[in-house]
DNA sequence: ATTTATAATGTTGTCTGACAAATCCAGCGA
DNA sequence: TCGCTGGATTTGTCAGACAACATTATAAAT
């Protein structure tokens, strides 16, 4: 191995982190702009005095956290929209935590629905009456309808025209999937759950489509705040276990 | 290269991250479970019929996703807290751009009063009120007390007792302290807004001490609507960039 | 026998070199 | 001008080796 020829990553920890951290400086910088191409592994691997392993690494890590997008043949590129990574543990299947995820997404759609009262345009309205019918669709063919129940609330999201909500909300989603399935097979009581969420729903869609913020908000935490409740009415030994679907990206 | 022992990985996409998705499923259903050392890399790469360096770069991924931890000359294994990494788009530096994040976070930081009045402990509490002392110190110093100010609503997401909270709160506060900092060096309007900003820090502390839930929420909502009027307020040229302190890890 | 030093083995991190697969580009021909 | 073809580039994968560190087994000493 040379010398270091620029900028010789400090010694001491792992050295792919090092060259990662220096990568990640720059375009954080705006040194590296997005869809700007980045040198060559080999000329990395050159600059910084290292292998072209290592180099790999680095880049595998900036690829990870959704900075870098690499094709091969092609090369390795600064991603339009640079992302950092946000993590959250993993919840257990336990009622507890369960709602602890929903505490969140009380947070969130009672502001989104607030915002959408205020922002929605009329194809995003739209958009929200369509999942509204979805859902009655659904449970008039004897299905869950969550599914259809989550791109509700999703399209909600969208409709507050902030990304963050939606990507926080999409993220959460995943592992609610399961909670508010359990909640529709509780035989003895299903029919009378459903038509709450939609008298529900109907309540939040109204005060979206008329622009009223302070209703939707209100309406929002409302809904939240009874499915909180009818969670809490499900059998809790139907929680054991958090599907995984596995159509999703490990990272 | 030799034919694959156990499941294939169906061709056609990277074939690395096949593998991780393998693994990640066998995490994520607990089929290895925390603490849990996986196989060797060389055992992988049997198993899988792969060559060592797709099997590192399988693992890189898991790394990053916070799912697994490698230690060199012992090996790799499950996280304590497996987690998922949720990725958000980094925020340019606009004024619209921070205003959505003000969005989110008053999403977040309303209800993390409510919860805080509701949940709060002694010692929690002790520590809110400590970080608005630090405040008036920092003030009275001359400092513009961001990152106390900073502490000050973590320490009331912290006694929200929903790690959910603290954690999106830690992601979304690294790209408000240049915003919030850029109000606080507005000289002519200084004085008034730090005043302001004492005041409505002690109405949301007043609520969490009652434990009224209900004007915690309000007092927060207030502060965070108030915080955005504030930024406005600021000249836009300061906000050019965000600076990039270089101490956070590039994943 | 217990504890301490030492050797042997195992595992991840890095280096090196090679080939495969995909892309890019320049030049050629119609 | 346009499309095609061939070579040059570049990332993905393979293979083997050594270094750095950790773990375990062995030997030594008290």
């Amino acid at each position: 191995m040379i010398t270091n020829h620029e900028t010789p990553p400090t010694r001491g920890i792992q050295l792919s982190e090092q060259v990662a951290r220096q990568l990640t400086h720059a375009i954080h910088t705006g040194e590296m702009r997005p869809g700007e191409r980045l040198p060559t592994e080999a000329a990395l691997g050159e600059r910084y005095g290292i292998s072209r392993s290592v180099v790999r690494e680095a880049i595998s890590m900036l690829r990870n956290a959704g900075l870098v997008t690499s094709r091969r043949g092609s090369g390795s590129f600064v991603a339009e929209v640079p992302t950092v990574a946000l993590r959250l543990a993993i919840p257990d299947p336990s009622l507890q935590s369960i709602i602890r995820l929903l505490e969140l997404r009380r947070a969130l759609e009672v502001e989104a629905a607030r915002l959408a009262a205020q922002r929605r345009t009329p194809s995003q309205l739209r958009r929200i009456r369509n999942a509204m019918a979805d859902i009655d669709e659904a449970v008039e063919v004897g299905a869950d309808g969550v599914d259809q129940d989550m791109a509700f609330h999703r399209a909600i999201a969208e409709a507050s025209n902030n990304t963050h909500f939606t990507a926080v909300i999409d993220f959460y989603n995943r592992f609610l999937h399961h909670a508010i399935t359990v909640t529709r097979t509780n035989e003895s009581l299903r029919e009378t759950f459903m038509a709450q969420v939609i008298e529900e729903h109907q309540a939040i869609a109204d005060a979206i489509a008329q622009g009223d913020e302070e209703a939707a908000a209100q309406a929002a935490g409302r809904h939240l705040e009874h499915a909180e409740w009818r969670l809490r009415q499900a059998p809790t030994d139907l929680l054991e276990r958090i599907e995984d679907t596995g159509t999703d990206t490990p990272i």
